[in-house]
DNA sequence: ATGATCAGTCAGCAC
DNA sequence: GTGCTGACTGATCAT
């Protein structure tokens, strides 16, 4: 008897030594052609047996990847209906703040018109009519706008008008 | 030997005769209460096997009801998601159309305040300052608003004003 | 063959 | 005991 051992025999007890020791991460993992030199040697009952073992190894993963993805799909609409919820509550302070900005600047330009028919004064023939009119005023407010509200009508007789 | 059966029998053949035809519907319809009564005479195996059969059942209806639950929710963050897709877009719509009616105003505004401006023509000397001026305009256009984008200044000498 | 998904089963948790 | 849910399995479909 020799402790030496020939290829053959070699690669022959390695079938016989490892199709045992197969781990499932192993034998999930293996390529098709790994898995059938493992499956040489093998009684075809062992064969059916070892690749059904892995045909239920693969699905095993196939039903985790799919409740991944479940979970994962559903954190992305969360994530996106926040996102929206963030946009609106955006835009929705814009629009209030544009409303405020066009309400007062309505009101700047009513009074500004107000004043300036006012300063124009005099009644309106029917058609396109030429006013002639003598105004005084002072300007400086004018040109450096500050708060004030709306009011019923400007008053050309006032000192100042602050539109 | 008689043919009559009397109640106590009677009640035990009812049992033993409709334990085996139970359905499972049946079965899992069934209150514990009732379930009682038709496991009396049973085998002590047979009552755990009854018992595991109902807990059975009524985890598949549990899973389907789980499954449903699972769909509706999503179906109701996807519906939400639209839901929200199209307030975005109404406001960014109105946040829109108020960017443009804000601009035209500013424009109208601008062009009244030079025109005013023109109107009271002259230098302004230190201080508050009183200016008197000779104008003719046609007010018409004014008190009708029309489109008229934004200018880089009114001119007085022109026939009409559409601000 | 591979991958995905459904329905059913069981384990394990919470009430 | 009841109900729910995650993980696993086999069946089934599509590629």
């Amino acid at each position: 008897m020799t402790t030496s051992v020939s290829p053959l025999t070699n690669v022959k007890k390695e079938v016989v030594e490892n199709a045992p020791a197969l781990s499932d991460d192993e034998l999930v993992a293996m390529s098709v052609r790994e898995l059938n030199q493992h499956l040489r040697g093998l009684t075809k009952e062992d064969v059916v047996r070892l690749k059904q073992r892995r045909r239920t190894l693969k699905n095993r993963g196939y039903a985790a990847s799919c409740r991944i993805k479940r979970v994962t799909q559903k954190e992305e609409l969360e994530r996106q209906k926040i996102e929206l919820q963030h946009e609106v509550d955006k835009l929705a302070r814009e629009n209030a703040s544009m409303r405020l900005e066009l309400d007062a600047l309505r009101a700047k330009y009513e009074a500004l018109q107000c004043f300036a028919r006012t300063v124009t004064r005099g009644p309106l023939p029917p058609g396109k009519v030429a006013t002639t009119s003598v105004i005084t005023i002072d300007w400086a407010p004018m040109l450096l706008p500050g708060p004030d509200p709306a009011r019923p009508c400007c008053s050309a007789s006032r000192g100042g008008l602050n539109t």
